[in-house]
Parts: structure tokens; sequence; C-alpha cells
DNA sequence: GATTAGGCTTCG
């Protein structure tokens, strides 16, 4: 048969080419050489529709490129099909196919000089006795909960999480890559390359991917994804309906139909079950204390010192607060002097640190950026009563923090550059007269910032609990008096300590009274590893109240992990109503452990027991939060005391009620702060310690969670505004008592705040 | 030819 489509099983072809047939390299098609008993193998890279001769015979003309030899200059070759083979041929070649002709006749092709392809072009029909043996690369591609550790293979994701390319320790580019499909299974991908542009092109989180020839393996008990030599990435916008048009770097890559259908259902599923980014920000509308993604033009950039480097960019808006401007030598700035003049309202500068440095210097001027997880922060320069925006892209890749290039031929640049023409065309005449109003202070297009502040100036920021009848008392007489008493007061915080929030929360006991600081995840990794030595005991496993199950690690440390599920009723209930607890595991695999279950207690192993590792370890860890206890009050009991919990008709495993039964005086996390406050009479210290009451925050949860930082740094921002004069900040309201303190040496008057809680509308 | 990183915000 002339035209034969053939398939690949197994790697082999399924029906073998003749054996008379040899491999010949395109460089060694030349005329004057003996071609009878060779064939060329190349892939279809241009196609071209059937046509009629004049004199009414079939036609068909198809490029071929050679995969053994891409770097040559000329790699392609014509090769035109006449007759009944053109129409055979026409049926069966796609785009992407793997070709072997053979019979062929060798002629001068007349088009060499424009198309740049090989001298020669074949010449084939069925009277010349030619063949073609056509092969349709038929690409497998496996769902995302079929993979097997240390297979190659091929595979569809939408995007569920992202980090674009950043420049690695080592010698690569490194992006990673969280997939979800249908299975709803997730896959994280873990990419390398020394060329950037062969990493995956992905701008936002719902794009769509598909990997050829990714490595799969195992890390940390699940799958993970690797570059493997051979791999090839397309990306295609998740929108539905949007163009399928794939981004790669690729010249070459096959797309045909089941493609484009696999691109449109997952669009669809990924519609419905992907959580949609939120709304894209624009300058205009950012916050203080927020964490967003910029789409934006670059102006101008300079370098700042060794860890930083500023990009100047804009996205046409305004960004409503006055922003921050960062002092650079004008000999280090690049950029048209012109056009960041005209700019320099509609501008803001994003001072990136660290691993981004690299990536910025090399952006070029005028490009279009994505700019992921920029930090805004409110802060105010030396001697300046304004607060300022600050825009900060910090170091490091958490939360895919990095730079994105994007293509002028992204929908949202396409926008982007047409808006910013918009705001061109209005020409730079109404920024300067914004800027000139902006100057003398007559601005009068009040802003909500404005609007806040004046609110804030009025009423007082907090407010009483309780003794709202008592009447106020003037520092000064309080400064006088003798404690203990207790006062109502109105001040303005003029300052308080510590200023980095996160220092301010401590772990306090009720018992001793003693104060801590929190540990930090390395003391409790440290702690963990150490348990980890010692394998646990089988003895212990499986008991009347809790199920085990152990397992051994891949990897080169062979480390055992037993998980003990605490049973209620003798059955095992949901994950997420489950007590559980593990040992040898490490801080990364506890962490994920406490995202599927309600509960997670470390233990250890002895001889004839599990027990509580070192109370320098939480005792116990629920979502978020890590529980810690006493060391000079806790007295440990059995762990099988759990098990009186276990039986309670539902069991809701209270960390208080865990702690008492383990016999751990739990520690509680606080606030502690100090309140500098001042009335104009006087000025004094007060102490803050709040476990939840005063800033409505649970001390408990606030180191975990980003959103309750940003709710008490804009509280604190409120009680306190950066920069302001005395006559500028806001009133407190507040109850304080004195006590006295006294040692052998000294005596000491203390104030601590307490029945005061921050106004309602301030955050 | 191995290495890079292996998601879960800095602390400037």
């Amino acid at each position: 048969m002339p035209v034969q489509l053939l398939k690949i099983v197994k790697g082999k072809f399924e029906t073998p080419i003749p054996s008379h047939l040899q491999n010949e390299d395109l460089k060694h098609l030349q005329e004057g050489f003996d071609h009878t008993n060779k064939y060329f193998q190349g892939m279809v890279i241009l196609s071209y529709p059937l046509t009629k001769l004049e004199d009414g015979t079939d036609f068909l003309k198809v490029v071929l490129q050679d995969l053994n030899d891409l770097c040559s200059r000329i790699n392609s070759i014509n090769i035109l099909i006449y007759g009944k083979m053109a129409e055979d041929c026409a049926k069966v070649i796609r785009h992407g196919d793997t070709c072997i002709v053979a019979g062929f006749k060798l002629a001068k092709s007349p088009t060499a000089r424009e198309d740049g392809r090989h001298d020669c072009h074949l010449e084939m029909s069925e009277e010349a006795g030619s063949a073609i043996y056509c092969v349709a690369p038929k690409y497998v591609y496996t769902s995302l909960n079929n993979l097997k550790d240390g297979t190659i293979v091929n595979l569809y994701g939408v995007v569920k999480f992202f980090k674009p390319p950043y420049v690695s320790k080592g010698t690569d580019y490194c992006s990673v890559v969280t997939l979800v499909d249908p299975s709803n299974v997730k896959l994280t991908c873990t990419l390398f390359n020394g060329n950037l542009d062969a990493l995956p092109k992905i701008y936002k989180v719902g794009d769509i991917v598909r990997f050829h020839r990714i490595k799969i393996r195992e890390y940390n008990g699940q799958m993970q994804g690797v570059t493997s030599g051979g791999f090839a990435s397309l990306t295609f916008d998740g929108t539905v309906g949007a163009p399928i048009v794939p981004r790669t770097s690729s010249k070459m890559y096959s797309f045909m139909n089941d493609e484009q259908k696999m691109i449109e259902e997952l669009r669809i599923w990924a519609a419905s079950h992907l959580s949609v980014s939120e709304p894209v920000a624009k300058l205009s509308g950012v916050q203080p204390m927020l964490f967003f993604d910029l789409t934006c033009q670059l102006v101008g950039k300079a370098k700042v010192d060794g860890s930083s480097f500023l990009l100047k960019v804009w996205d046409g808006t305004k960004c409503p607060y006055p922003t921050w401007k960062v002092p650079v030598e004008e000999r280090d700035l690049e950029g048209e002097k012109l056009l960041l003049h005209q700019l320099r309202h509609l501008t803001v500068d994003i001072l990136v640190y660290d691993n981004h440095v690299q990536l910025a210097k090399s952006l070029k001027l005028g490009s279009f950026l994505r700019i992921y997880s920029i930090h805004t922060k409110q802060a105010s320069g030396d001697g300046e009563d304004v607060s300022r925006l600050e825009f900060h892209l910090h170091g490091g890749t958490c939360y895919g923090r990095g730079i994105g290039v994007l293509p002028e031929s992204n929908p949202d640049v396409k926008e982007l550059k047409t808006f910013l023409e918009s705001v061109d065309l209005a020409g730079s005449q109404n920024m300067e007269s914004m800027s000139s109003v902006e100057f003398d202070g007559t601005f009068s297009n009040v802003t909500d910032l404005e609007l806040h502040l004046q609110r804030i100036q009025q009423l007082p920021v907090t407010v009483l609990t309780d003794h709202q009848d008592l009447n106020n008392t003037e520092l000064k007489t309080i400064l006088n008096s003798p404690a203990p008493q207790q006062y109502r007061l109105r001040a303005k915080l003029r300052t308080y300590k510590p200023q980095k929030l996160y220092q301010s929360v401590k772990l306090h006991c009720s018992k001793c009274n003693s104060l801590q600081e929190v540990p930090d995840g390395e003391d409790f990794d440290f702690i963990l590893q150490g348990s980890a030595v010692t394998a646990p005991n089988t003895e212990l496993h499986s008991t009347s109240w809790y199920d085990s199950v152990m397992w051994t690690t891949q990897d080169q440390k062979q480390r055992k992990i037993a998980i003990h599920f605490v049973k209620h009723d003798e059955m095992l209930q949901q994950p997420e109503d489950t007590l559980l607890m593990v040992e040898g595991g490490t801080l990364k695999e506890i962490w994920k452990l406490t995202k599927r279950f309600k509960c997670v207690i470390p233990v250890r192993s002895t001889e004839d027991d599990l027990e509580l590792l070192d109370l320098s370890a939480p005792f116990l860890l629920q979502g978020n939060i890590k529980y810690y206890g006493c060391k000079q009050c806790s007295t440990p009991k059995p762990i099988k005391n759990l098990s009186s919990i276990a039986a309670e008709q539902q069991p809701s495993w209270e960390p208080t009620e865990i702690a008492q039964v383990l016999g751990i005086e739990p520690l509680q996390y606080v606030f502690i702060m100090k309140f500098t406050l001042v009335d104009g009479t006087g000025a004094l210290n007060a102490y803050l310690f709040d476990y939840e009451k005063f800033f409505q925050i649970p001390a408990s949860e606030i180191l975990t969670n980003n959103f309750l930082q940003q709710k008490m740094e804009m509280t604190m921002n409120a009680l306190c505004p950066p920069g302001r004069k005395l006559d500028d900040l806001p009133w407190l309201e507040c109850f304080i008592k004195s006590y006295n303190v006294r040692d052998a040496t000294k005596h000491q008057v203390y104030y601590q705040i307490f029945d005061t809680t921050v106004a309602e509308d301030v955050v």
C-alpha cells in the first residue's frame, strides 16, 4: 500500500518498515546520489490544501522537518505528491505526524531561495513506486490520579498555583506549578531549564497546560513532577470561549482536534471546580497591607544596592495614597527622562529584593509585566508628616512571589495598552494640573483615605466595654495618685512597643503567670528530628482505642512513620473529626496532617507506652494553631487518658480538655504591648495584656493568619497613624488600672489597660 | 553531569 498509516506500539512500529530501506539524513539527499533503497523520515510542519494541477492531476505539498538535525540552518524539505497518492495522503496526514517517505525522485527545488528549505524537493507518486508511511504521534495522557513513581508521562492539568520562572540557586531557571484535573488530584511539578523560554508560559491561575515527557517521582509521600530531558509544554488561556492558542517556545509541536476538545473540557471543568482568583488589582484599588498581583508597564529601573532593585511601573490608574519614592542616584535611573517626568504622579516605585534582583535587572524598559504578590506597606519617612504607601517584592518565592514578562499578544496586555494610550491622550496637561493642586493642598477630590482619617480624628478609635458612667481622669492626676486604682481616660497613643507586631505575641501560663516567647518552627523541627531517631515501638500499635499504620520512607533515611488514629465507639471517625497521634513525622508531614485531620498530637514511643515529646514542642496541633504546655506547671499523664475523651458521645477534642487529661497546663497566646498615652497633661505607659478582646483578633491565630496580621497592622495604623503630628492623632478611650510592683530596692506603679476594645469601624 | 526546589508571603 503506497500510503500507510502506522501505529507505534510499545515504542516500535506496529508494522515494520521494509527491511531493505535505510534511513537517509537530510544533508545526504543530494542530486547524483542513489536513493533507491533509502527513506527519509521527518515531521510534518506544514501541509498545504489538496489542489489540482492544470491537467487535472491531484497535487499535495507538505513540508517535512528533519528531527535529527534541528540545529542546521536548513532542516526542512518540500515533498510534492501527485495523483491518487496526493488524495490519499491529504486524508491521513496531519501537522505533527512523523512521515517516512521512500521511492521518491529528487529534483532541484525552484523555491529554495524563497522558502529557505533544502535545495532539492522530493517528488512522489504511485506510478513512480513511491511509498509514504505516516505515523501519527499518539500521545497518551495520564490523569493525575493514575501517576506512578518513576514513570515519564504526558498530562494535562489546570494551573492551581504557580511560581513564575525565577533564577534558582543552581544553574537553571525554576518554576513550580501545581496542577489539578477532573480526578481532583493535585500534582506539584518542579520544572527546571537553563532557558527561560522553555518553561511553561503561565500567566495566571486557571491557565491550562499540557506537559509532554514529565517525570513522576514520589517525594514526601506524594507524587511530584519534574522536568525530564525531553520535557515540552503548551499553555492555554483557561477562560471558557477564549481562542485556543498554545503558548510555547517550541517551534514544533503536535496539536490536533483531540487536544482542542481536551482544552475545552478542562476549561468547563475548571470553571466550576477551581476557585476563581480574586479580581485583578489596579493601582487605584490598592490598600495598605495587601499582597496583590499587578499588571503594569515598566518605565524605569535603577539599582539600589546589592540586595534590592527598583522598578518604576504604571498601569494608567492613580494610587489613592501618597506613594513612596525610593531615593536613587540620578545616574542610576534608567528610563526615558521625559516619560518618567510626565508620568511621575502615576508611576509607583516597587522595590524588589534578593533573588528577584537578577531577573529585574534583565527586564526591558517598556515591557509589560505581571508582578506577583507585591506587598503594600504604610510607613513614614524621616521628618515627613504624611505616611506613604510602599511597594515591596520581598525575597523568596512563597505564594508565587515573582516577576513575569507578558507578551504583547496577551489579552490583559492588549487591554492595558489601549488603556495606557487613552491616558496618554488625555494629556500630560491633566497630570500637571492635578499635581499643582496636590501641592498646594487643595486637592478637592477627597479620597476614601482622607474621609477615613477625618472620621478617626473625631471619634475615639477605642471604646470601653464597661464603666461608661465614669468620668475621665487626666493623666497628670492618675500619675499623682497612689495605686491601686481604676480610671477612665481619654488620650492619644503617641507610640507603642513592640513596633514589629509579631514580637507582641507571647505565651502565658495563667497558673505560674510566666511569659515566654512563641517557639519557632525550627525548634519544633529539631525536636521532631530527635524523636524520629527512635523507631516506633510496634508492640504499642493498634490497641482498643486506636488503630495504627506504619510505613517507611522511600528516601535514603528509611525513616519510619507511625500514625495512630484514635477511634470512637470502636470505629474510625471522619478525618475532620479525627484525633491522631504521629510518631517519626517531619514538620511538613505533621503540617499536612493538620490540614486533613481535626487534631494531631506528636508522640514518641517508649518501651511500654506512647508519650508526648518535650514540652518545647506543641503537645497538640489543631488547624493552624500549635498548643503548648507550661514546662513548670505540667505533669504529663499517660496518653491512654485520651481514650476517656474518645469515649464521649461526641468527642469535641477541645484543646483545654485534651490538656487536662494529659496533665498539661496549657499556655495561652497573648498580645503584650506597651502603649505610651498622652493627653496634654502628662504621659504614661500602660501595658496591654490581651488574649482577644482588645483587638478582636485571637492572639492564638495571628502568627499563622495573614489576614489577621493585616488587620492588626491596619488597626495599629489607625490607632497611631505613622508620621502624624500629635494634634492629628486620634483619641483613645481607655480603662486602666494602676498596681504596685515592689522589690527590695524599688517601688513602682504600673498601669494596665482593660475593658477596652478597638472601635468597630476602625478597620 | 549533577544541581536547582520540593508552594503556604517579609520582618528590608
